[in-house]
This record gives structure tokens, C-alpha cells and sequence, in this order.
DNA sequence: CTTGCATCTGTAGTTAGTACAGATAATAGA
DNA sequence: TCTATTATCTGTACTAACTACAGATGCAAG
């Protein structure tokens, strides 16, 4: 058995800590979001702590909606030790302000489809006025 | 001047009636979407009113959040003319589960981003509840 | 020492397009 | 008719954020 497994780990057991694919782990070193770690004298990446902290760090942004070209941002402030509450507040409203875009645009699409599914009789007949719907022209889609 | 402009048409004019980059149309050819159009003499495409029409149905369904494999069931029941209003009305209210389902995950990162900002001051000093917030593990990101 | 799992590199696929490069086609003007 | 300017052609590579695979090694247990 091994219990709290001790530093250095393995790429497998980092990934067993991180929910997080192996494939992945290697993907953000490709992408320089976590530094290369050294290596066995067989080439086999051996990560310590600081490297199961930063991937948590990067996972919980991703799964918090962030891109990587955000999370670069934050860890690049954090990582020169330059940034504020003020800095970090900044970027997470704007992100808050992004998600707030995307859930207007999403019941926006949610309210169309809805009038034209209730147009829709669900008998059994071979046509349907949400095929009719879609094939009119795009110019004033919300003129209802 | 050409004004109510004839079929057949080019691919130009096509994209110019549809909103639609010409590129796109020829990837949707290559897909699958539409059919590959009669060609001039020297290979050129020409379109008719028909296919005018098929792309406006596909760039709805589009602005409407169907994905491309959606898409293609719907055009596959209009084409084989087996389609009943039972069956589209099945494949919009799926649709408009998925949507709903985005905006409920939407709405809980929202929730959680908010959270993380409002323990942040806000002033300038060189650490963050947020940042602190993201490195704790992930196991119960929604104990709270 | 061998078996078997872990890990390695490198490449290609995913979605829904967009963006070129370099070569022809079509058309309008002189 | 010749030419200059668009328009279109094919084919490839790029985007985001991974995932999946092939084929070759490393490493650890029995």
C-alpha cells in the first residue's frame, strides 16, 4: 500500500491527485502553465509539491471556466510575486462579467426555440412549422 | 447594377445572402451539409435557389446552438421527407435541456467566482483571498 | 530474469470554422 | 482582343483544450 505517498511522485500518481489526465499534465508542459520537472535517470518526470499545488491551482480555474490564456495571466502575476487584490479582483470580475454574457446569450436561444416548439402540435404529421421556421431568412430573426 | 440577382449564383453571392464566409460553405460541402453544386466551364460552383435556401436553414440552426451532428439529423429526416412535427419537437426540446443544463453550470461558477471576489479588499497589498481560494484542493469545491 | 505495468515521444483526431498561399477563371475596360 | 482586376479554385495549417493512439522504452515485483 501506499498511503500518503511521499515526494517525488510519478506522472500517474499526479494525475490520481489532480483529476486531472496524464496526457493533460504533459499538455501544460507543452504549453509552459507547469515548469518541466526533472527527471529519472530513465527520463520519467519526478514532481514534488510545488508541482501537485500548481496543477490544483490550474485545475480549479479550468473547472471554474477560466481559458489558459487567463490562467497564464494569474499564475505570471502570482509567479512574479507582483500582484494585488486588486489585480486578481479585476480579472475575476471580468470573467464573472464573460459568464454573465454567455447565460444571457444562452436564454436568449432557450426563449426561440421554446416559441417555436410551441407551435409545434407533436402529432405525427409529416411536416412541422419549426422546419418552416428555420428555413426563413436570417435578416430579422427576433421580429417576433 | 445587380439587384434581385438570378440563379444561378456564385459562391460569393451565396455568402453575401446567408452570412455566411465562403470558406464555411465549402466546409460545409466537404461535411456533408450541402450538396456539391453543378460547376461551370472552368470548375467554378453555381448555386441554386435550393441550395440558398439549405444554408439558410443550416446558419439558423447554427445561430440557434444545434451542433453540426444535430444539424445533420435534422436534414436527414427533411430529406428522407419522413420527418413528423413529433419527431422535431423531440430533437428542439433536447436541444433546449442541453441549454439549460449550460446555463445552470454557468450559473454556479458565476456564484462561485462571486464568492472568491467578495473577500477580496480590493486594496493593493500583494496577496489575494482568491488566489488562496484556487490552490486549496478540489475534492470539495462545493462544501461551501 | 522475465513479466507486466508505467511512462516516454510524437502524431493525429476532436468542433466549427478561419486564414492563408499559389494557381486559375471570369469579367470589365481600353 | 488584350489586359487588369476580381472571383474562385485547391490544399494546407491554425484556433482551444484537450484526448487517443502507436511504438518504444523504464521500472519494480516475483
Amino acid at each position: 500500500m501506499k498511503n500518503p505517498e511521499f515526494f517525488p511522485i510519478g506522472i500517474g500518481a499526479l494525475s490520481a491527485r489532480t483529476d486531472c489526465k496524464i496526457e493533460t499534465i504533459r499538455y501544460y508542459e507543452r504549453q509552459g502553465l507547469l515548469p518541466d520537472p526533472p527527471r529519472s535517470a530513465g527520463g520519467h518526470r519526478l514532481y514534488q509539491e510545488d508541482h501537485l499545488k500548481r496543477l490544483t491551482f490550474i485545475r480549479r480555474c479550468r473547472k471554474l471556466g477560466f481559458t489558459m490564456a487567463q490562467i497564464r495571466q494569474l499564475l505570471g502575476l502570482v509567479d512574479e510575486h507582483q500582484y494585488s487584490c486588486q489585480d486578481i479582483k479585476v480579472l475575476t470580475m471580468d470573467h464573472v462579467e464573460e459568464i454573465r454574457e454567455k447565460i444571457d446569450h444562452l436564454k436568449r436561444l432557450e426563449q426561440a426555440l421554446l416559441q417555436m416548439a410551441a407551435e409545434c402540435s407533436g402529432d405525427s404529421i409529416p411536416s412541422c412549422p419549426v422546419i418552416d421556421a428555420l428555413y426563413q431568412p436570417l435578416e430579422d430573426s427576433r421580429r417576433a
